[in-house]
DNA sequence: TTGCGAGTGGTGATATTATAACATCCCCGA
DNA sequence: TCGGGGATGTTATAATATCACCACTCGCAA
């Protein structure tokens, strides 16, 4: 992500919690500026060393608190499977993203609106799915 | 699970085993048995739990051990967003398989063989997709 | 001005989940 | 009998996540 598109996606994200009526606090946009910056999924304690280059170093529960807030902000989503964290530049509130990760290179792609399953077990009604693929990008073919 | 619809399910699993060239030992048998029991997933140190009640208490990569090893088989599959296993009486060798979980009664049904995503971005291989969905089932309706 | 309440973050402790590293045992074939 | 490989035992620790409590800061109303 260029200089550039992460300050538009900062300023972005600054509106779309006023909109929401909640409040980007410092801690806050600092945790997503460091996970919009990575190229990959970042795990929470990596944040938590990024958070601490001074005395006042940053302890678990700041990073949580800050994740939770960007998760139901829709900011950021959590790869369950690697229980790590991305950004999106393109808040949504709805809550299921698609998430493609390519174990090379660790780039993740992100796509909205799968249809519901098929195969569906009768009467089921979904309210929260947990979609990620693991494979290769295009660039890195094999 | 009914008694003896589990005493199947390990028959079919020491089968499946022994077909892979590979033993469903005493520990793995007993971990699988736990896992099918359950009418929910299951977490790794419950099962440590359920495997200690004498004095030579199961240390956690015993069970960690038997869990991949039952993964591997398709034995077991694992609930990246609980961190939590469940059983699989139909045993299968491919990696995915879709998941529906009930937040209210734990119940989880199982489905294969779902499409390949339609947006998929371009160039991309899947190797293992992670898809789990979380809602209400017909039982417990809302 | 004062005081209240909600929201936020700091801090220390601890819970939960998972693996590393090395020792031991046991079966089975050379 | 010897040795090799797979499975398990054992000790320790790493990695991930939450709890409980307190302090600070706003905005706002009495």
């Amino acid at each position: 992500m260029t200089r550039d598109s992460l300050i538009r996606a900062l300023e972005a994200a600054e509106n779309h919690c006023a909109e929401r009526g909640e409040k980007l606090t410092p801690v806050r946009r600092r945790v997503l500026e460091l996970v919009l910056e990575a190229d990959a999924p970042v795990k929470a304690y990596d944040l938590l060393e990024a958070l601490k280059p001074g005395p006042g170093a940053a302890k678990p529960p700041t990073v949580y608190r800050a994740l939770d807030f960007l998760m139901t902000a829709g900011l950021v989503h959590k790869v369950e499977a690697l229980n790590a964290f991305v950004g999106c530049s393109h808040a949504h509130d709805d809550g299921g993203a698609e998430l493609f990760i390519c174990s090379d290179c660790g780039s993740v792609e992100e796509r909205h609106g799968a249809p519901d399953p098929i195969n569906m077990p009768a009467g089921f009604v979904i309210e929260r799915s947990v979609v990620e693929h693991f494979g290769h990008c295009g660039n890195c073919k094999h």
